[in-house]
DNA sequence: CGTGATTCGATTGTATACATATATTGACCC
DNA sequence: GGGTCAATATATGTATACAATCGAATCACG
C-alpha cells in the first residue's frame, strides 16, 4: 500500500523513486552506513529507503557499473572496498581523461563557456579566505562546476561521462574538506591559469596545467589518507575502508 | 561439489534471462535490428527475446552506462547516434588508455602473462595469410584476447573496465573484417612488438607502439568509414549510422 | 567424533499487475 | 483556417507475487 514514508531518510517521495534509490544508497555507501564489503540486502535497502526493490536493484545496477559495488550472479551485491591502488589508479585516469579534455576545451570553447569558467574561478577566489563549513561548501561547489564546464567545453562527451561515471567526483570533491588554507588557495588559483589557457587557445599549456592540477590534489589525499586515524583500522582489514570513511567526515 | 553446469556460453536459454537480454538487445542494435534513434520499447524489446520486461529494463540500462543507448527519464531508451566525432573520440580514449595499460602492463606483468601474450601474438600469425571469413574471425578472437590481456596485465581495474565499457572492443574486433591482408600483417607484427616491450619492461615503447596501433587502426577506420557505401545514406542524416551499418556486415 | 549429503531458510531473479507521466489527436473556440 | 486546450492512449515507473538458486545448519552414517 501506499505506507506514508515513516522513515525519515530524505522524504522526495512523490518524484522519481529511482533516483531516490540511486543517490540514497549512494550516500549510505560514502556515509559508512554500508561499511565495505558489505552485503547489499534488496529488501533491506529497499524498506531503509522507502521504495521497492524494483529501484533499488536500478540502483545497485548503476552504482556497480559506476564501480561503487560488486555484483556476484546468483549472490547479490557488495560495498566495493577501496585500496590505495585503487585511489592511485583513479587519480592517474583523471589526470589523463580531464588533461585530455582541458587539451579539447582549449581548441573548441565558446566565448560563453570560457567567460563562465572565469566567472567561476573568481567566484571561487571571492569566498577565500574560507572561514566556516559553509564557506568551504560553496568553494567545492564552484570547484565541482569548474572541472564539470571543462568536461563539457571539451565537446568529448564520452570522455566526461568516462570521468563521471568513474567516481562521479565526490573525491576531489569531498578532498577540499580537507585542505588547508594554502592548499585551497593554491588550487583555485590552478583553475585561474587553466582558465587563461584556455581562453588562449593553448592545448598544450591547459593539459598540462589541468595534469599537474590533478595529480596535486592525489598527493594530497593520498597524505590524509595516510595520516587519517581511522579508528585503528588499516587500510585492508576487514573493517571500514579509509576513502569511505574520510568521505564519511563530510556530509553528503 | 556444485553440479551446475557452468559458464559454457552455450545455451542462453535456461538460464540468465536478464544476459540474453542484454547480448540479445546489444546484437539487435549492432545488428540494425533496432537502427540509430531508434525509440526501444520495453514490451516490443522482451517479446522480441522471449523474455520480460524487467531484465530487459536491467538490459537498457546496462547499455546506457555503455554509451549503447541515451535513455530520456520518463519517455524511454534510444539507440544512440555515432557520428564520426563519435568514432574520433572513442579511438583517442582507447589510444590514451591502452597505451597507459601498455604501460603499466610492461611494469607490472607476471612471466605467465608475457608468455600468454606471446603465445596470442604468435597464434595469430600461425593463421595469416588469412583465406577466409573463419580465418579472419580466428584473428579477430586473438585480436580481442591479446587486447583483453595486455588490459589485464596492467593491474589496473579501472583503466580496464572504462575500456571495456566504452564500446567493450566492438569497433576493434569487427574493424578486422575491412582489413586488407597487409594490414592485418602490419596489425600483427604489431602485437609481437608490443610483446617484446612488455618483455622487456620498457613502459615507454610499450605505451608508444599501443598507441601508435590504436591510432593505426582508427585511421584504417575511418577511411573504411567514408568509403563505405551505406545505402547513401550519409552520417548526419536520419537513417541509419554508419557505424553500426559497418558493424552489420560481419555477423556478431 | 568427523565427514558427507540433504533439507530448509533466505535472497536474488523474473514476471506481471497497477500507477503515473508524456505524447498524440481531436474538438472547440478564436 | 489555425491554434490551443483537453481527453485519451501508449509507454515508462513502481510495487508485489512467484520461482529458482545459493548457503548454511542439521542429521545421518562411517
Amino acid at each position: 500500500m501506499a505506507l506514508s514514508d515513516a522513515n525519515s531518510t530524505g522524504p522526495a517521495s512523490k518524484v522519481r523513486a529511482t533516483e531516490t534509490a540511486y543517490r540514497g544508497l549512494r550516500a549510505l555507501i560514502v556515509n559508512g552506513g554500508f561499511p565495505a564489503g558489505a552485503h547489499l540486502r534488496e529488501e533491506r535497502v529497499a524498506s531503509r529507503l522507502g521504495v521497492s526493490r524494483t529501484p533499488v536493484r536500478e540502483a545497485i545496477r548503476r552504482l556497480a557499473a559506476e564501480g561503487w559495488v560488486r555484483i556476484v550472479p546468483n549472490q547479490g551485491a557488495y560495498v566495493y572496498e577501496w585500496s590505495k591502488h585503487d585511489v592511485e589508479e583513479v587519480f592517474a585516469l583523471r589526470a589523463m581523461l580531464e588533461g585530455h579534455a582541458a587539451e579539447c576545451a582549449a581548441r573548441n570553447a565558446t566565448t560563453t563557456q570560457i567567460d563562465e569558467l572565469f566567472q567561476l574561478s573568481q567566484g571561487a577566489s571571492a569566498v577565500l579566505p574560507a572561514k566556516n563549513v559553509e564557506d568551504v561548501e560553496r568553494i567545492a561547489e564552484f570547484n565541482d562546476r569548474f572541472h564539470k564546464l571543462v568536461l563539457e567545453a571539451s565537446g568529448q562527451r564520452r570522455t566526461a561521462a568516462a570521468v563521471f561515471h568513474l567516481v562521479e567526483l565526490p573525491i576531489t570533491l569531498r578532498n577540499f574538506h580537507q585542505f588547508t588554507a594554502a592548499e585551497m588557495e593554491r588550487s583555485i588559483s590552478q583553475h585561474h591559469a587553466i582558465v587563461d589557457a584556455i581562453a588562449a587557445g593553448d592545448a598544450q599549456w591547459a593539459g598540462a596545467i589541468m595534469r599537474a592540477h590533478v595529480l596535486g590534489g592525489k598527493a594530497l589525499f593520498i597524505e590524509r589518507m595516510e595520516t587519517a586515524p581511522t579508528e585503528d583500522t588499516p587500510m585492508k582489514s576487514g573493517g571500514a575502508n579509509v576513502l569511505n570513511t574520510i568521505l564519511a567526515q563530510s556530509e553528503m
